[in-house]
DNA sequence: TCTAAATTGTACCAATCGGTAAAAGCTAAG
DNA sequence: CTTAGCTTTTACCGATTGGTACAATTTAGA
C-alpha cells in the first residue's frame, strides 16, 4: 500500500455526510470529524474544497450506477426482464428500502442544483436512457418505453421522499413491488 | 390597519427562501434582505428565530393545503371526481408545473426532517387520508384507495424531484395528465 | 396632545463558516 | 541512510453564522 489513506477511500464516507445533511449542512468540521482527517488533509485530497468533494461524490455515485445498474440494462447478453428485475433488487438494496435517501435527488431540490446541474442531469438522463433501452429490448414501442421509464424514475424518487416524510420503510418496498409488476413482461 | 407589517405578511415571503435554499441555506441575512426587515424585527415576530420561522412556514403550507385541497377532497357536497380533478389543477398551479419545489419534501430529505418530523408527517398523512376519502366516495375499496393515494403522492413528489433534476417542466405536466386518467373514474 | 405599547434600527456577541500557509512527520525508492 | 515527495498537523485568516440588547422610532388609544 503506497498511502495509508487514499482519496478513493474518503469519497464514500464523505458521501454519507452530504447525503444526510445536504450540501450546506455538510460542514468542513463534520467532514473532518467523520473522515478522521484534518482540514489540511481534506484540502490535500480535494484542493477545490467542499465543491470538489461534492463533485467527487456525485461522480462516484454516477460510476456506481453505471457499473451496477445501467450496464445491466444495456447488456445485450442479459435478458431484458432479468436486467429489470435485478435493477429493482439493487435499487432496493442501495437505498436500504427507503432508509437511505438519494443524494442526487436531494441536491436537485435546493439551490445546490445550480452548482452541479450537469452532473445531476447526467445521472437522471443516463438512468432513463438505460431503462428505455431495456424496455425496447423487451419488445415495447419507443414512446411507451419512454413513458414507463419516466414513471419508474419518478416513482423511485417520490417513494424516497414520501418514505422519509412519513418515516415508513414499507412505502419504498411497496413501490418496488409495484414497479416489478409494471416493468416485467407477464 | 393596526400595523404596517404583520407576521402573516412575512410568512409567505420567508417561505420562498426556505423553499429555494433549504433550511441551512436560508440564512438570516437572506431572510432579512428578502423581507426588508432587520434582524430585530424578524426576532420580534419570531422570538424563536429561524426554527420558529420554518415552523410558521410549515404551518402556513399545511393550512393552505387544508383549505384549498384537502377540504375539497373530503366535502360530501362535491362530487369525488370533481374534487380529484380540481386537486390536480390546483397542485399543478401551486407547483408552477414543476418550476416550484415542495418545501415539505425538501425538508424531508435532509436532517431538517428530524427537527420538523411531526409537521412533515402531518402534511403527508393529511393529504393521503383526504385522498383516500375521495377515492372511497368514488366507489373504490379501502385497500385499493390506499394504494392509489400512496401512488399519487409518490408521483407528485417524484415528479417534482425529477423535473428539477433534468430541468424539464414537461415532466410534471405529463405526470399530472397521467394522474388524471388514473384517478378519475371512466 | 400625551402616553403607553408595538415596532424598528443599530451595534454588538461568541461561535462557526470555508479556506490557507507552512512546518512537521512519514514513506518508499535510491 | 539519505532524500524527495506525499501526507498530516497546527495555527491561523477574514467573513458570516444565528442570536441578543437596547435605544430610537412609530403607532394607536385616551
Amino acid at each position: 500500500m503506497r498511502t495509508v489513506t487514499e482519496r478513493a477511500d474518503v469519497v464514500p464516507v464523505v458521501a454519507e455526510v452530504f447525503r444526510e445533511h445536504g450540501y450546506d449542512g455538510a460542514t468542513l468540521a463534520r467532514l473532518s470529524a467523520v473522515t478522521g482527517l484534518g482540514r489540511g488533509s481534506l484540502y490535500h485530497f480535494f484542493p477545490g474544497g467542499k465543491a470538489e468533494m461534492a463533485a467527487a461524490v456525485l461522480d462516484h455515485i454516477d460510476q456506481w450506477f453505471e457499473d451496477e445498474i445501467f450496464a445491466l440494462l444495456r447488456a445485450e447478453e442479459i435478458d431484458a426482464d432479468t436486467g429489470l428485475r435485478r435493477m429493482i433488487e439493487r435499487v432496493d438494496d442501495y437505498f436500504r428500502s427507503g432508509g437511505r435517501v438519494c443524494l442526487v435527488g436531494a441536491f436537485a431540490l435546493t439551490d445546490s442544483r445550480d452548482r452541479f446541474a450537469a452532473r445531476i442531469q447526467g445521472y437522471f438522463s443516463a438512468w432513463e436512457e438505460a431503462l428505455v433501452a431495456a424496455l425496447i429490448r423487451q419488445g415495447r414501442q419507443r414512446a411507451e418505453a419512454k413513458a414507463v421509464a419516466e414513471e419508474t424514475l419518478i416513482a423511485i424518487q417520490g417513494a424516497l421522499v414520501f418514505a422519509r416524510g412519513v418515516d415508513d420503510a414499507g412505502v419504498f418496498q411497496r413501490t418496488c413491488e409495484r414497479l416489478a409488476t409494471r416493468l416485467l413482461r407477464p
